[in-house]
DNA sequence: ATTGCTTTTGCAAACGGTAGCGACTGCTTA
DNA sequence: TAAGCAGTCGCTACCGTTTGCAAAAGCAAT
């Protein structure tokens, strides 16, 4: 299944599966996207105790390059999800409560034809998260009251 | 004119303008919104060579927090812009070359009313960046070439 | 297997940004 | 004018992230 696909597409791009990768990039998968850089770390280092926070950052900065995760901004936190081309999506993000929702991608189809179109502007919107407030927090602020 | 402006609306909000305040919003206003945190810390210094770093911080997150000023991301630099409710604008960076240009904010306004109306997610986009690559990067490559 | 070359790692030092703290400033009240 | 108080400043220590570098690992050719 995926992580296997992964896998595949990395060996044939040619990058090294060292252990310490596997591990990360294993580590990243479980999380499920709720995983920030130390987390990873920690999950990581419990297979392998010399692995060093450098590594994580290197490698999943390595792992964004290549397509393999995505980096998403919640809140001043950087999660890392795995990233699958059949279920792009988007993120909303609540500045109140820290929720994090998954957004379809046609909901910037608009925006992304008329930058195309009028500006001949080509916008990355994968890693794209748009902040803001969400329904909950909107009906009865929890976290900042009389906002 | 607008820089009065400014300075009226901090007073009647019973924020103090201090020397510090005062020559960061200068140099944040001269810049154009072409000056990151360090530039305008140098800025402020020769006027003042006890200015600090941190104050510039702090400052720079009060005006934000005060809706004066905005907050650009132009690759991994933060660039800082006087705001002006009347000429409200997103921003389009170029990952290329690091171009920035400005964007009308009615090409949000579909996504704006979408997410609203669909999940009653109120969006903040008054610090909207979206990255990609313009049309002269799209073009001829001029900062990587064979990308 | 051995050699030579490249990539990756772990460590440590450096960097950018933030937070704590005591000193100072500018109000307010007397 | 003096005392009290809140807000702000500069300094320093700190934390998360990045970079430099030497050792280790992987790969290709012999």
């Amino acid at each position: 299944m995926k992580r296997q696909g992964i896998l595949e597409e990395l060996r044939v791009r040619g990058v090294r599966l060292t252990p310490q990768r596997l591990l990360i990039l294993n580590a990243v998968a479980e999380g499920e996207g709720h995983l920030g850089v130390d987390e990873v770390f920690r999950q990581a280092k419990q297979s392998y105790p010399y692995m060093d926070i450098a590594t994580v950052y290197r490698t999943l900065h390595l792992f964004k390059r290549l397509g393999v995760v995505t980096e998403v901004a919640i809140g001043d936190r950087l999660h890392f999800e795995i990233r699958d081309p059949d279920r792009r999506h988007h993120h909303m993000v609540c500045a109140k409560c820290g929720g994090a929702y998954d957004l379809a991608p046609d909901y910037l189809d608009g925006f992304r034809e008329a930058l195309m179109k009028e500006f001949s502007f080509e916008p990355d919107l994968d890693n794209f998260t748009v902040t803001g407030v969400c329904a909950n927090c909107n009906a009865g602020p929890s976290d900042s009251p009389q906002g």
